[in-house]
RNA sequence: GGGUUGAUAGCUCAGUCGGUAGAGCAUCGCCCUUUUAAGGCGGUGGUCCUGGGUUCGAGUCCCAGUCAACCCA
């Protein structure tokens, strides 16, 4: 007798032996062979959970008759009775599944879903004792068979890795993710709809660049086989957008990704969503009022307020007007009054003191800018125009009319992060010829002789230029980090879906 | 690029001094017609990130590597 126990024991745990795939094929197979489709088709008719909700009238004399559809998030299991959680993208119901309502037959194929299974639902609506509006079941329509697993029910995914890789059990598990996602969709939605509103066209310009311009940043490198030639990712938009005031267009903007090809941080992707935006007989302060009533105006509707919470103890208030200061004043204001006017060795021994990269080789407004990014940017978190920047900071904007070492550009700083740098845009086709020169020849010898001059600088765009540019206002935001702000997220990776990650050899 | 921390079941996590690898959830079987982190009973499930080394013996100690998070540049 003991002999055949163990003899039945040993071939039970042989059958069990299988992992949870294996257990869901056996599943699909089971559902095939009954007439059920385990990955279904198109389905009619379904209402957003939420329009569910909404619809329910208590004193209602006629059941209310209701169908949905969504992935189903937790079942209990009473014997002749299911209770299961049913998600959509807009909210949650409970379905009750009666034996006595679905039929015998129905019910134990029923037992076989999973969570995690997607669903179509036909019902009506009831309160069950402890009050929760629920689907009286009449009939469910198995749509696609889960065969892995979802996170567990309590604690979801909490592994950062893997909420980054497998995006998508982030977005079903973590409402919170799921909400910043949402929030990001609205941001953008809200973006457009205010510069619809002022006559800006959206436009679309090159990411495949012959020559990467519009900034200084490493881009990446591809090849056009077509043409025999090295192309860029682009690293901004800027240059094609120019082209299009000289062409008439008088406001314009793009919302699209750029790719710089640098490393990855907590504020750093390498394509990133970047919207830059110009106006035709603008000008820098033009913009800055621009990003003020976007920034607000995009809050109010997305958020419903100004005031932007991040940690407890920290909240962002977007209250117009926002402080705009020039550069100078502002490093007066942490450095002293006397930083430009002591002698250059005191600002390098300074910048050294705080561990900067500098020594007396270095340009003394690359140490002022140095300290600037170390000492007082992260210290800048309420919204805050820092105007008035030194020219060798920026090659393509137009000198301040009272000083011809500045230019007239800001750099708006929220949360201690640049979201936004806007410029009086440079128009003189010659100052321009001039500052890419200048740009060359910091990092070039005789400039004049290199024989791929070409390949540096855009001559279409000189040319261009050279046609009439309307004097301009122009502003670039990053958008990811505008999301940041907005969202109170801390990592670019948690307002980005698939962040760039270092490929994994195995899985 | 440098430093710190981490990687154990599908998920969330324990694992003591180096001595047979555990729990909860999920999953499988049985019971259960108003539950909601349902409950009860009984099971299955492991490349302890990878590769070396020390040791009678390594999830644990040492070295190298992979991936990630955070900090710094």
């Amino acid at each position: 007798m003991s002999d055949n126990n163990i003899e039945n024991n040993e071939q039970i745990s042989a059958q069990e032996h299988e992992d949870l795939f294996s257990q869901r094929l056996a599943k699909v197979a089971e559902l095939s062979e009954a007439g059920i489709e385990p990955f279904g088709q198109r389905f009619d008719g379904a209402t957003m959970i939420e329009k569910i909700r909404e619809s329910y009238v208590e004193e209602s004399e006629e059941p209310i008759k209701v169908t949905a559809a969504g992935r189903i998030m937790a079942m209990r299991t009473m014997g002749n009775v299911i209770f299961a959680d049913l998600r959509d993208s807009s909210d949650r119901i409970q379905l009750f599944i009666s034996k006595k309502v679905v039929g015998a037959d129905a019910f134990k194929l029923i037992k076989r879903f999973d969570i995690g299974d997607i669903v179509g639902v036909n019902g009506e609506l009831f309160t069950t004792k402890t009050g929760e509006l629920s689907i009286r079941t009449s009939e469910l329509t198995l749509l696609s068979k889960a065969m892995r697993p979802l996170p567990e029910k309590w604690h979801g995914l909490t592994n950062v890795e893997q909420r980054y890789r497998q995006r998508y059990l982030d977005l079903i598990d973590n409402n919170d993710s799921r909400d910043t996602f949402k929030k990001r969709f609205q941001i953008i939605r809200e973006i457009r709809n205010f510069l619809e509103k002022r006559d800006f066209y959206e436009v679309e310009t090159p990411m495949l660049q012959p020559i990467a311009g519009g900034a200084s940043a490493n881009p990446f490198k591809t090849f056009y086989e077509a043409l025999n030639s090295p192309m860029f990712m682009r690293i901004a938009p800027e240059l094609y957008l120019k082209r299009l005031l000289v062409g008439g267009f008088e406001r314009v903007y793009e919302l699209n990704r750029n790719f710089r090809n640098e490393g990855m941080s907590r504020r750093h992707n390498p394509e990133f969503t970047m919207m830059e935006i110009y106006q035709a007989y603008g000008n820098c302060e033009s913009m800055m009022d621009l990003v003020e009533d976007l920034v607000t105006t995009v809050a109010m509707n997305v958020f419903g307020t100004l005031q932007i919470k991040h940690n407890e103890d920290k909240i962002i208030d977007l209250t117009r007007p926002w402080r705009r200061v020039a550069y100078e004043d502002l490093v007066k204001e942490f450095c002293g009054e006397d930083w430009f006017t002591q002698p250059f060795e005191n600002r390098v021994a300074k910048a050294q003191e705080l561990k900067l990269d500098v020594d007396m080789n270095t340009s003394d407004v690359e140490v002022t800018q140095e300290v600037y990014e170390k000492l007082i940017e992260h210290t800048l978190i309420q919204p805050t125009f820092v105007t008035r920047l030194p020219k060798e900071l920026v090659p393509l904007a137009k000198a301040c009319s009272d000083n011809d070492s500045l230019v007239d550009v800001f750099e708006l700083e929220i949360n201690g992060q640049e979201i936004a740098p806007g410029y009086s845009e440079l128009n003189d086709p010659i100052e321009q010829r001039k500052r890419f020169m200048e740009q060359l020849e910091r990092e070039y010898e005789n400039v004049e002789e290199l024989e791929n001059l070409d390949d540096l600088i855009d001559e279409d765009f000189l040319t261009a230029m050279e046609h009439g540019m309307p004097p301009a206002g122009g502003m670039g935001i990053g958008i990811d980090r505008l999301v940041m702000m907005l969202t109170g997220a801390e990592s670019i990776r948690d307002v980005v879906l698939f962040p760039q990650l270092r490929r994994r050899k195995k899985q």
